[in-house]
RNA sequence: UCCCCGGUAGCUCAAUUGGUAGAGCGGGUGGCUGUUAACCACUAGGUUGGGGGUUCGAGUCCCUCCCGGGGAGCCA
């Protein structure tokens, strides 16, 4: 018998086929039951009545849910079943019987859910997130590809910091003692521009900040690019076409993902270039217009973000920060000597920051004055000052978040749905 | 580290000014040939997070500890 996937039933209609996968769910009558099974590439309504299938009917209708069977049956077209199409059942072997499922039909807490991620994994929702994370990813990739930047995998060890040491995870490294856990692929990056030209890295990192907030986890994943001969004004430019390339061609692959998520595209839909541009002090300005009094030279909130988002109807720009509250490589500003020539972008309806990025400071002289004001061990990023020294160039690059980007795409409350196993302050398990 | 909220049946939640701990789902038993979180009937299921205190009496009030959630700081 011929052997196929649900998401395969249009092109096998009036056909014998056997499925295999695992009960989602079943609702029985006395003569006849609906098992609804999931195979893994979608979801379909299996037809049993107890003429056909003999004896076996009374166990089969009383599978507990999640038990995996094997299900062959006649596929055809029906109105009344979720997704059109049905198959009319003529054997089921019980490949494994499950315990009571934890997870139940009615809703669950946060708690009880993350504690039983890896079960909750199955529910349709879930599905749902993980797939579109999986489109998200592909298109970051097939975007990079088409332009001409070359993957460079990042060490996850590492000796020196690109943001702030206290926020990092330390690891013992065999006799060379600490070595940290990578909060960014950037500075490595940029020591691959001069080889490459234009390059770019996507994996983990790992924040030690002892942060409870829904846009939080300890472990994320991160996708950068770095660019040589890219100026401040460019790296702009490239940012507007990748978010609005990887926004669109997502939204485009999984409308039914995301249409069983609820989220409304209109907003995504608007995603083009140009976004936004202010500058921080006209950030700080719409603050105070708004009656939220923030000092020049403080970092924005979470709600100043959000403030500031919700006045846009697509991503914007904030460009020039203070140098003080910015990354040390981050390039000077020629005109504010107190600016940095970067850009935090913002997503819209609240989600805040998407992407950190900048002009990397150049200048040999003003790196090392820089790396002393935020007290680096000049030792430590000797490789990093070299880079300087052998052909230095106006370079830029950036760092989209992917689990705070996927989280606004699917209209998430919390960044942890994002994520399939998210690490959390309070949270390593499962 | 700080602020706020929570912890009651396997799960989600009720329980009036302190007065005999309940419901839905899930489990078990039975019924039903087109169900859509199916439905109907019956049934089992509890050291109310731990410890201490006030009281004739504590799920409820007080103290303390533990666990979790949301937020702040910090950041993608």
């Amino acid at each position: 018998m011929p052997e196929c996937t649900i998401s395969e039933f249009p092109a096998h209609v009036g056909e014998l086929v056997t499925i295999r996968g695992w009960v989602q769910n079943r609702r029985s009558s006395g003569k006849i039951s609906f098992l609804i099974i999931r195979d893994g590439s979608g979801i379909c309504q299996a037809v049993i009545t107890r003429d056909v299938a003999g004896e076996p009917y009374q166990e089969i209708k009383k599978l507990p849910l999640e038990s995996s069977v094997i299900v062959s049956g006649v596929v055809i077209m029906e109105d009344r079943a979720p997704g059109g199409y049905e198959m009319q059942v003529k054997g089921v072997e019980i490949v494994s019987k499950a315990d009571e499922f934890p997870i139940g039909k009615k809703e669950h807490g946060p708690d009880f859910l993350l504690s039983h991620r890896h079960l909750w994994l199955r529910s349709p929702r879930q599905i749902a997130i993980l797939r579109i994370r999986d489109t998200l990813v592909r298109h970051v990739r097939a975007y990079f590809a088409n332009k001409g930047f070359t993957l460079v995998d990042t060490p996850i060890f590492t000796t020196t910091y690109g943001e702030d040491s206290t926020n990092l995870f330390s690891v013992e490294y065999f006799d060379l003692g600490k070595t940290y856990l990578t909060q960014t692929g950037q500075l490595y990056l940029e020591a691959a521009i001069f080889a490459l030209g234009r390059v770019y890295c996507l994996g983990p990192t790992f924040r030690a900040e002892k942060s409870k907030t829904r846009r939080h986890l300890t472990e994320f994943w991160m996708a950068e690019a770095e660019m040589a001969f890219c100026d401040h004004e460019k790296n702009l430019e490239i940012q507007e076409d990748f978010v609005s390339y990887v926004v669109q061609n997502t939204i485009a692959d999984r409308e039914n993902e995301l249409r069983l998520l609820e989220r409304d595209t209109e907003q995504l839909k608007k995603v083009r270039p140009p976004f936004y541009r202010i500058s921080y002090d006209d950030a700080i300005e719409l603050l105070r217009k708004k009656g939220h009094e923030t000092a020049w030279g403080e970092d924005l909130g979470g709600d100043e973000e959000t403030l500031i988002s919700n006045t846009f109807d697509k991503p914007v720009f904030i460009e020039n920060y203070p140098r003080k509250i910015k990354a040390f490589y981050m390039k000077q500003h020629p005109e504010r000597k107190d600016c940095a020539l970067c850009a935090d972008l913002l997503a819209p309806e609240g989600y805040g920051e998407i992407i950190g990025g900048s002009q990397r400071e150049d200048d040999i002289g003003v790196l090392l004055k820089s790396m002393q004001e935020h007290a680096l061990d000049p030792a430590r990023y000797a490789w990093y000052v070299d880079l300087r020294k052998y052909g230095s160039v106006p370079h830029s690059g950036f760092g989209l978040g992917i689990e705070r980007t996927l989280s606004w795409i699917c209209g998430l409350h919390h960044v942890r749905e994002t994520i399939p196993f998210p690490r959390m302050l309070y949270r390593a398990y499962p």
